[in-house]
DNA sequence: CACGTTCTTGAACAGGCGTTAAATCCAAGG
DNA sequence: CCTTGGATTTAACGCCTGTTCAAGAACGTG
């Protein structure tokens, strides 16, 4: 029985190439954007081989929120645990282009339950962990947990980094940058009073 | 010259369920299920006839922005005025069906920009009218506008629904409902709170 | 009833879609 | 050098798209 072959080198780096292409696609034309034909042109390449890596757009979606939510899990495990986890949770949070693929892929995920499966999974376990640091952080600095309990917390943040930032990327004027300053001046405040 | 004849009075209502048909399919199937014949299907009449009251999907979208914006401006306009203004901006905000057709015009709008430029329009329109009443009312509530700009205030009322309403109803499992109950009782801690 | 307008349809165009099957290319292994 | 098998392409399938055009139906008015 012969050794199984490894793939060619250029191969994984294929694969990189089209998740990047569909990325690319899906911030400038919006998700629905994203097809076998318009991905390969983009790559170089003709329309089915799209397929010999992603058997469907359905796996295409999938692998790229994975990629990039598989980078985010560990991020944000990062910095819940670094010395001022607010302020690096705030930073990842409010990542523009994070973000605006973030709406892209919600709205994708509405109608496509494969995707819309694997988002509910990351959501559920990304807001698990910051509900548990919270949990045990939030005495420190010095809020009260009865008027903001983890849960609103974790939303706010979130929230807020979405709201803003979409406004500011997509341009529109509703003074988007100075809520995004206002929350910076505040996590700051947050973590200079932060007693531990 | 001949009177203008008024259309007839069945046209109106026709319009009508063109646009309810397209906010269906949008909320069921996502904006990109949006199509002449997929509306024309679901409200019973042929193709041509969408194109014959919205003459391109750029208009049908948009007209179903603008039947809603209308409708929220309006609404918003009234809740600041009301006598517990935060209580009745936080019930406008967190409606969940107009929070899930909002992603989809998000998304919708990142790449059809006659739609962009409505939303544009109409979310300055409607931030401009909170700033404005922020102004002079945080100090009521008893929030320091330093800290709490009321650009940051917008942004959270705006980005905690938004979020939590969005999680919620898609059913991912993020402790949504408990932030947006949170978010109930903090609001009328607040309303209880107001010094005038 | 006849006219003119409004509303509605049937048919068609050119193009894009996801996906499959078969054929071809090409590099490495024996 | 020739076989093997992964990588890639060409061709094709049936279907859906936005939109236009010309023809027809329905209706209010003179």
């Amino acid at each position: 029985m012969a050794e199984a072959r490894r793939p060619r080198a250029a191969s994984e780096e294929k694969r990189r190439r089209i998740l990047d292409a569909t990325e690319e696609i899906m911030l400038k034309e919006g998700y629905a954007a994203v097809s076998s034909r318009s991905v390969a042109t983009a790559v170089g390449i003709q329309a089915p081989l799209v397929h010999y890596y992603f058997s469907t757009l359905d796996d295409l979606f999938v692998a790229v929120l994975e990629r990039r939510a598989g980078r985010n899990v560990e991020r944000m495990a990062a910095a819940l645990l670094s010395t001022a986890p607010l302020r690096a949770w705030w930073q990842l949070a409010s990542d523009r282009r994070g973000t605006a693929l973030f709406v892209e892929l919600l709205a994708a995920a509405n109608h496509r339950p494969a995707l819309k499966a694997e988002v509910g999974a990351i959501a559920r376990e990304i807001r698990r962990m910051q509900l548990e640091v919270l949990e045990s952080v939030l005495e420190e600095y010095g809020i009260d947990a009865e008027v903001f309990p983890p849960a609103l917390v974790a939303a706010a943040m979130q929230g807020v980094a979405f709201s803003a930032v979409q406004d500011s990327v997509a341009g529109y004027d509703t003074a988007a940058d100075e809520a995004l300053a206002a929350m910076d001046r505040l996590i700051d405040r947050l973590e200079a009073g932060r007693s531990n």
